[in-house]
DNA sequence: GACATATTAGAATAATCATTCTAGTATTGA
DNA sequence: TCAATACTAGAATGATTATTCTAATATGTC
């Protein structure tokens, strides 16, 4: 049934990446992607719709492995493990630090988006929170809202916050960033919850 | 000498500024602002070179409002105060908010800019750093990397990563992000420096 | 081998905008 | 009143890119 197949999602994604990490977001033309894969970019066409959807899929992809690692580190080690996890992550993963800046979780709500996107989309956010409220009830006994809120300033927002700054010039986070970010850990989960 | 202008830069920033709260930041086009403005693109470029410097102007025009009363708390008030100007800035100007998302200090150092638009950031970066500098100061009495570092992020970073995804949304920050600033103020400045 | 079809190829098309350009127009100053 | 000029007008241009389209080309299946 058809012809082989010489060049896969993986490798338009990969080219994505690639230029992102070199020349920005701007730089990932359609056209770009297929030179730089050596591809003709009806190719890329017959892997993506869009030039969004391939962007999205980019980013789910990074986001993917990224909370992967995260929700490991909550459910094995304590919550500080998970919320350091953030800047050694990008330590590790420069190119992909970048494709994080992307997209929002909820972007995928708003506006007109495949459906196997929307579903990828909510299906990432609810293994997140999952993760997430399971993490409040070991550390806490229970659940409110006032913990949950505390717990994603902790562990996502404000380790995202002080990483965001050396994603955008792409420079490696210095080790200020995760003293902030401990230190932030321990005040927030000192107050009563 | 010439004829008197029917539309001057405070009009033009303003109606891009209503189509950005509106529409997000790609629906500010120039032929956009012209038609919110009810005046021809012509006249739009005879007072801003390129949408670039419109929407850089824009930027700085909005910057500048926050980092005055931010300064003021800064100067006034102590540190939590200049930590919680963010916060509560935001909370009254809606609009104004998303534009903060639009550049970072260092977009103008980068790439071409005209020379008063890069001297326009440098002294803005300069200002703010006076104040945290002398706040640094006041508060420890004496200066060290270590002091500003921590500084920043307690009354820049951590407050705009409370803040940044209610703005990404168009929402208004809850109180919750006013006791998380704080709560991280007082951890932080806990430790020694 | 012939057919069906998944895929490659990439030139042509289309849409979107920023920007330019040429022609008027109102105001000031002489 | 006249000349200079800052400004209005908006149609035309140009550049950039996403997207489409038609024609080949392999490869599995019958």
């Amino acid at each position: 049934m058809g012809r082989k197949a010489r060049y896969d999602k993986e490798q338009f994604i990969g080219g994505a990446l690639k230029i992102l990490a070199e020349r920005g977001p701007a730089g990932v033309t359609m056209n770009a992607v297929a030179e730089e894969t050596g591809a003709p970019i009806g190719s890329v066409y017959h892997r993506f719709v869009s030039r969004d959807v391939l962007m999205a899929e980019l980013w789910f992809q990074v986001v993917e492995s990224f909370q992967r690692g995260f929700l490991i580190a909550l459910e094995q080690g304590d919550g500080l493990e998970a919320a350091l996890h953030t800047p050694r992550w990008v330590r590790e993963h420069p190119k992909e630090g970048r494709v994080l800046l992307l997209h929002r979780r909820d972007d995928f709500s708003r506006g007109e988006w495949p459906d196997d996107i929307k579903a990828h989309a909510v299906s990432l956010a609810a293994e997140l929170r999952k993760g997430i409220r399971s993490f409040v009830r070991k550390k806490f006994g229970r659940m409110s809202k006032r913990a949950m809120d505390r717990t994603v300033f902790v562990l996502v927002d404000a380790p995202h916050a002080a990483v965001r700054r050396y994603l955008e010039s792409d420079e490696v986070p210095p080790d200020i960033v995760d003293e902030l970010i401990r230190e932030t850990y321990y005040a927030v989960y000192k107050e009563d919850l």
